[in-house]
DNA sequence: TCGTTTTTTACAAAAGTTTGCAGGTTTTTA
DNA sequence: TAAAAACCTGCAAACTTTTGTAAAAAACGA
């Protein structure tokens, strides 16, 4: 196996200077730095990870953890945290909570703390006060996305806002009968997105002077076939029915468009339906929604994790409650229009 | 921080011990256990796992390389093989492939060598020989999923056998004008998987004596949206319309049953569908498909890489060529039926 | 040309584990 | 009870890099 050694050798100069040279650091002439990386080349030498890791205290290593993998937002986050971090030269190590509560104490008290990572991204994930202490007590800083994490920084756009926003829009296009499908509370996400969500649905609905009533809400899963089956329940109420609904995902909004279908309503024209995420089948569906972006989400929260690590002066305090808003704005297509008074 | 010499120091004997103690290793009296473990506890401690990949050789981490983590089939493997490492004791670093050819290289010529992984799990990325070269001489084990390798140990269902079967079983309830919509070739993954099922198809037909007309044949990329769009061109020929579809995956599926049905045409009375895959909103579109299950072949590819790596046997020749055959049975649901002659 | 400043280089310590080996202790057996 | 066997423990080397410090070399100015 060829270690930094060989290639000092073969270069002709000192292991030191080979490290220096390798790395792009200063303090090396041109001479120098060009027969080092010759005989690396020619040697095919690649530096030990953990050797280096070993010397600096620093992996280029950032751990994600996250609830599911196998779902749209999800996997469409990883996906723009996992192309930022190899741009930047980071490995990206990967968590997922789906495991159960062992699972989730060995990753928190375990797996996280080898010193293998020098910072945490949580997607959507809440850890609580002796998790959270003990990435503190490592110096490990940690960012949650999709959610404030109390006492950590965290990226996340405002879903009471949202859920006004959208419910919002439906009033504003005549609806007064709306209804709203939502996440089930707790199971889905550690925040309770959709319980914010569901709460600015509540909001703008009072602020309108307009009841809510129990048989318009209701929860389902975030998939496409539980929406389905709620929301033909809801829509297949003869007299009762709503005449627009806000889904707290875009996901959920498919199933109400395909149940809306499949009892001969016309969307828009008997039903406005909106979502949340801007999914990429959103456009097929042609659903109005409020975009959410997860692919840049990622991207920034890996820039925003990078800052930290690189600013010497947050050796201390690393971990310090602050929220930054993601934008989500609304995206208006086809599934939303004028209520037509029935 | 807390090292393993404060450790040693509070339970009153060596590092030595105290490494032994805490792996579970032999050659410790029960007493000096029980101390150590206390002192371990008592401190907080955690071992770094540079310095014990630097004093082993082994990181206890896999690699993951895969083309995409956004679509169902990729994100759900990813989670069987996340959470089967996880339970033994693994880390899984993530490597994505979507970024083009210069990730690529970055990956292979330099992440994939830091010596951080113990092997490499590619699913559906086909290493060429200089990269496959690299991981042997390094002595990473890889293991494929999703197509053989050449020089290396893969897991994989019988591509072409699946399009044979599939298109039998159209055959079977007396279809003859059967079309497929297929994957882009090369496009998505790297194996021509949809090639393969393509020519199991063909070889199906052939056996039937049926010709294949070229304008029952079409590609797709694996989205629902951009199935629909090409199995509505098909089905929308007034005169020369296929009276069943195999589609090269379950997604390519939903896109056609949904064009079908916008074309007025029922499922499966009009028009019989078959896909590839068991997708978890198969059940829900009643479709008809080959199970793949994803998740298991994650799970089965981690035991494989596990096994390979404790067997002292394979210190040498740590990839040789061999597949092994993933089951593939067909899962009958209500999407296909007898054929009703026009 | 000589002394001074700047740049380049090498030496060696340090990072935190694991593990072969040798010495010590306890248990077993005759 | 003594010798043999089995077991436990600690020492110290090894793993491979990075980096502070000091020395050497080069560049510079007078």
């Amino acid at each position: 196996m060829v270690g930094i050694e060989e290639v000092a050798e073969r270069a002709g100069v000192s292991t030191a200077t080979v490290s220096r040279a390798l790395r792009g650091k200063a303090h090396v002439s041109p001479k120098a730095r060009a027969k080092v990386e010759a005989a690396a080349k020619e040697l095919g030498y690649v530096a030990s990870s953990s050797a280096a890791t070993l010397a600096t205290g620093r992996t280029q290593n950032i751990g994600v953890v996250l609830p599911y993998i196998d779902r749209w937002f999800f996997s469409v986050i990883l996906e723009g945290i996992e192309s930022a971090l190899i741009e930047h030269g980071y490995d990206l190590t990967l968590y997922n909570m789906s495991g159960g509560q062992s699972q989730r104490d060995r990753i928190f008290n375990e797996f996280l703390l080898r010193k293998r990572v020098d910072g945490v991204i949580a997607v959507a994930v809440n850890p609580n006060e002796a998790e959270l202490e003990n990435l503190t007590r490592m110096k490990k800083p940690i960012l949650g996305i999709g959610g404030p994490i109390k006492g950590a920084r965290s990226l996340s756009m405002d879903d009471r806002a949202a859920g006004v926003l959208a419910t919002e829009h439906l009033l504003s296009l005549g609806h007064t009968r709306i209804g709203m499908v939502g996440g089930e509370p707790g199971a889905d996400r550690e925040f309770n997105q959709p319980d914010l969500r569901f709460i600015g649905y509540q909001q703008a609905m009072k602020a309108a002077g307009i009841e809510v009533r129990p048989n318009w809400t209701a929860a389902s899963d975030y998939t496409i076939q539980g929406a389905y089956k709620v929301a033909k329940q809801m829509l297949g109420d003869p007299k009762d029915a709503p005449t627009a609904i806000f889904c707290a995902s875009d996901e959920i909004g498919f199933g109400t468009i395909m149940a809306a279908r499949d009892l001969g309503l016309e969307v828009p024209r008997d039903i406005s339906v909106i979502g949340i995420d801007d999914h990429d089948m959103s456009d097929f569906f042609d659903l109005t929604t409020i975009s959410q972006k997860p692919r840049q989400q990622g991207k920034r929260a890996v820039e925003m994790m990078l800052e930290l690590l690189h600013d010497p002066k947050l050796q201390e305090h690393v971990n310090v409650e602050a929220n930054t808003e993601w934008p989500a704005p609304l995206v208006v297509r086809g599934s939303t229009a004028k209520h037509l008074g029935r």
